[in-house]
DNA sequence: GTCTATATCGGGATAGAC
DNA sequence: GTCTATCCCGATATAGAC
């Protein structure tokens, strides 16, 4: 891996782990083993270095969600999708950045964490109406505002986890989606929840 | 207002518009007036500053979901406290806490964190269980995930909203929420919705 | 491209007079 | 209780040699 690379890389990882405003470039330095002229070298500024670790976390966030498009059942999709393992305690390694004040003023640093959240919430859509399509939920879902709280119990279930610093919390919240997403469940006669398929009766 | 309270309440402002690290002693001063011998006499470290103004905004917080152990319908009470009005692009005073790094590695910092979130918890948690004795909601609901549902689309609300600097996907969270909701009401004949009184038949 | 040296500034206090 | 002065350190670079 060469300089470059290094440096991106830990400066991704220290901004998963301490955001962007609490991490110092000394830090990046201390960490990588890179010194300081190739620092400056590479990235004339803190912020220059920022987006593209920035960058790097996105696309290592985003790829995980293909699954909500993928081939098979909406709602089994998005159930995956909900329960993939996620280091609750950690934190969402993008929709942190929206809590640095540094960030948060700065258009640069913001803009693509607002096109990350697009691109997921349009996912989250299209799994969503497939799941409307396909009567899994009831024609009064609206899936536009239904992806918004889907992901909103995700990255609000990571600050109950921070919180409590307990994961519980985090899964709890995504449990309790998931029995809110079967009770709406259009279900005209019988309740059976164990066979997913759409027999026609 | 005495000088001590000044410096409390500037903290607490402080540290719902920049967090913790972010915001200086010098912050302090410039925004209260209050002296640098003043500060210090008062409050031995910014930490301790923090303390006493995280305490503020917790109390602050805290008594806005009174109304969710309310008398009246325990669903009218649960969509009234989720509609309240927010200021969704700038964030939750204490739920913002979870994502400053200095506050997340300091125990005496996060405790008060965690207690106020444990405290909405159970008021969420009496409030669902109205529902559910009510029959509003079906008894499959566990009502200590729900609660962590719904304080989820909460605090992660406020992460899209910034992401988007844009209110709207906190509020579509919220309407989602609340979609859903209606949706996994047990409505054993006619699904008829504009009718929330418990008429028996 | 990388190294070491140097510079400026603000953060977070401490000291001691009034 | 409040004021001014002072201190040390780390953040964020810049400079110029190798």
């Amino acid at each position: 891996m060469d300089t470059r690379q290094r440096l991106v890389e830990t400066m991704s990882e220290l901004m998963w782990e301490r955001g962007y405003a609490d991490t110092s470039p000394r830090d990046v330095r201390e960490r990588s083993g890179v010194g300081q002229g190739s620092l400056y070298h590479h990235f004339p500024t803190k912020r220059d270095l920022a987006v593209a670790a920035l960058e790097r976390n996105i696309d290592d966030v985003l790829p995980a969600s293909s699954g909500l498009e993928g081939p098979g059942d909406p709602i089994a999709r998005i159930e995956a999708y909900l329960t993939r393992p996620r280091d609750a305690l950690k934190g969402c390694k993008v929709g942190r950045m929206t809590q640095d004040p540094q960030v948060r003023e700065d258009p640069v640093l913001l803009a693509p964490v607002g096109r990350a959240f697009a691109a997921m919430h349009a996912r989250w859509v299209r799994a969503l109406r497939d799941a409307v399509a396909a009567g899994e939920l009831g024609p009064e879902i609206d899936p536009e505002r239904l992806a918004h709280t889907l992901m909103a119990v995700l990255q609000g279930g990571y600050v109950l986890a921070i919180a409590h610093q307990d994961r519980g919390p985090f899964d709890d919240a995504v449990a309790g989606a998931l029995d809110l997403l079967r009770a709406a469940a259009p279900a005209p006669s019988g309740t059976n929840r164990q066979n997913g398929t759409n027999s026609e009766e």
